[in-house]
DNA sequence: AATCATGTTCAGGATTTCCGAACATAGCAC
DNA sequence: GTGCTATGTTCGGAAATCCTGAACATGATT
């Protein structure tokens, strides 16, 4: 997968990652607003090895808007994502974020286990 | 000012702030997520006394951004807004955001200021 | 009563968000 | 090899949001 075309489809359309520098807080903020997204982040970070790939988050919403969230997270500079076979897998940028804007991350590691507490709690009565 | 009608004019349409309880995280995310948004905050945050009218901010947007702006923190809870005579005071909600979401308006409060640092350095040169 | 100062609301265009449908690639069965 | 499946991405259009100038509303001041 990956979309790479012609003659450069060996080493084409890298995912982009900004690097730690380039963080910006706006853009950060933006990405942790969403219930989703939390979620995401929240999963991942309970994760002991800390990849994961997109499929197994069971995530209340279609497949290309997971796509787009795993997206918003990897251009905000939440998350880094590398591709394995027909996966791609997904990691928390913790040290990134930790340097930048310290105690953010873990604030939304919490916010993001209530929205998937709520998820289980409501949806199976 | 604002906006109250026929015979109700007395009590009517007092502004809405979300209680302590009721403050979510997504929505404080969202308005904290926007440039203007965190410059009103720092700004709030530098004043002693902690109460400064709308005018007083000299932002780079029109009159009625602004007020879409001070409505967006109003409503997630972020600032409190009190009417006096024509004009209206803001303050903002340190207590409640820092029992909710403990860190985070510190963190807003930074970056605000490097959004008003940036305007002053980049805008006058 | 007229005017000013301070903010709000409205209508419109421009920008995001969501979804289903179609697509692209890797890996496997045969 | 030729299909088939698993995993994600992109596209197009509907629904919701953001920005602005213009018009409005009300308290204060002349």
């Amino acid at each position: 997968m990956r979309y790479h075309r012609g003659v450069a489809s060996r080493t084409a359309t890298e995912l982009v990652h900004p690097d730690r520098k380039e963080l910006r807080f706006t853009e950060v903020m933006a990405a942790l607003s969403d219930p989703v997204r939390l979620a995401i982040v929240a999963r991942l970070a309970a994760e002991p090895d800390g990849e994961l790939a997109c499929t197994t988050f069971a995530l209340p919403v279609s497949k290309s808007t997971q796509s787009g969230h795993f997206k918003a997270l990897r251009e905000s500079g939440v998350i880094h994502q590398r591709d394995e076979g027909t996966r791609r897998l997904n990691r928390l940028r913790r040290d990134d974020l930790d340097a930048r804007f310290p105690g953010l991350l873990d604030l939304a590691i919490v916010q993001g286990r209530n929205v998937i507490d709520g998820w289980s709690t409501r949806k199976r009565p």
